[in-house]
DNA sequence: CTAATTGGGACTATAATGGTCTCATATTAG
DNA sequence: CTAATATGAGACCATTATAGTCCCAATTAG
């Protein structure tokens, strides 16, 4: 399996949901609170997300995090790239990797070529694409990503994958 | 960084250097020697890639391996899936995924748009595409893709990433 | 029968990741 | 001005996954 880290996950579904639910406030308790993620992890997703431009920020006792830009113009490579640095399947296209073997690598420029292929099909997808297809109206009520607490304590306890 | 395990890229290098070299016969130790990579560990990879169908293996005395298909028929994601299992992003959207939180999950089909999007990506790379660029005549000098012994061995020793 | 080769699978050390915690900084309310 | 609430930065550890190695069975040619 071509892998993307746990962090990443708890990044999109963090991204859509404030997507969907833009009026109200959000801090990083709430946010927890409404994905079902634990707060110091979901302040971690938070704190790359925000430094990467992608959240507007603001600290303070009414503080909390926004969308940086509207959903239709963030892309899902944006955010992937947010968490797990740029989008490279191997060191070696990525700039700060230093290679001994460079000199000798015939590979390596066809590698970008896939790296390429990858980001733009990440780019193609927007962050407004994850919240179609959902039967709710106009956008009143807000996705239930995650089961409530209550469901999630008494359902046989799997490995905490956070969706399935 | 999206990552793909080494002995993916590993994989890569070795079909792309099949075929290149039709021609000349292959076992596991000639592999292991053209591509400068332990010979246990090479022959995990092919052991992966024979059982995908992606490569022909003939056991005994003269035996080895070849290509099972034409590089122009082999795409990036083939081989990708031979190693790493079926492409996917996250857990949830391959099939032997059992999430116990599935029912109350909105974002999977989403999900799976995105791993679409890769997928397709990757599909459309082929092996062949592997081989272009290369600055020598009609396939008659092989591809040299790593070092040799010598120059390896007196390289600053870094962390082994194959190429860079 | 012997040598050479792949097939299957177990095993271990290392590295990466997820998750948690602590302290510093900023902002508002009272 | 102080207390409360929030984010920012970063250290820390346990768990997991990966890479890499090794062993033995099965197969084939000479």
């Amino acid at each position: 399996m071509l892998r993307m880290g746990k962090l990443t996950d708890y990044g999109i579904v963090l991204m859509s949901y404030l997507a969907e639910n833009t009026r109200l406030h959000h801090n990083a308790h709430t946010l927890a609170d409404a994905v079902r993620v634990p707060l110091p992890t979901v302040r971690k997703v938070l704190k790359a997300l925000s430094q990467s431009g992608l959240l507007n920020s603001e600290r303070g006792v009414h503080g909390g995090y926004s969308l940086a830009k509207a959903a239709n113009v963030i892309s899902i490579a944006e955010v992937i790239s947010a968490i797990e640095g740029p989008i490279a399947l191997t060191e070696c296209v990525s700039e700060e990797s230093h290679c001994d073997q460079e000199v000798h690598c015939v590979v390596q420029t066809n590698w970008e070529r896939i790296n390429s292929a990858v980001y733009h099909a990440l780019d193609e997808v927007k962050l407004s694409d994850m919240l179609v297809q959902q039967t709710h109206i106009n956008g009143v009520s807000p996705i239930h990503f995650y089961p409530s607490a209550q469901q999630r304590d008494t359902a046989t306890k799997q490995d905490g994958e956070i969706h399935g």
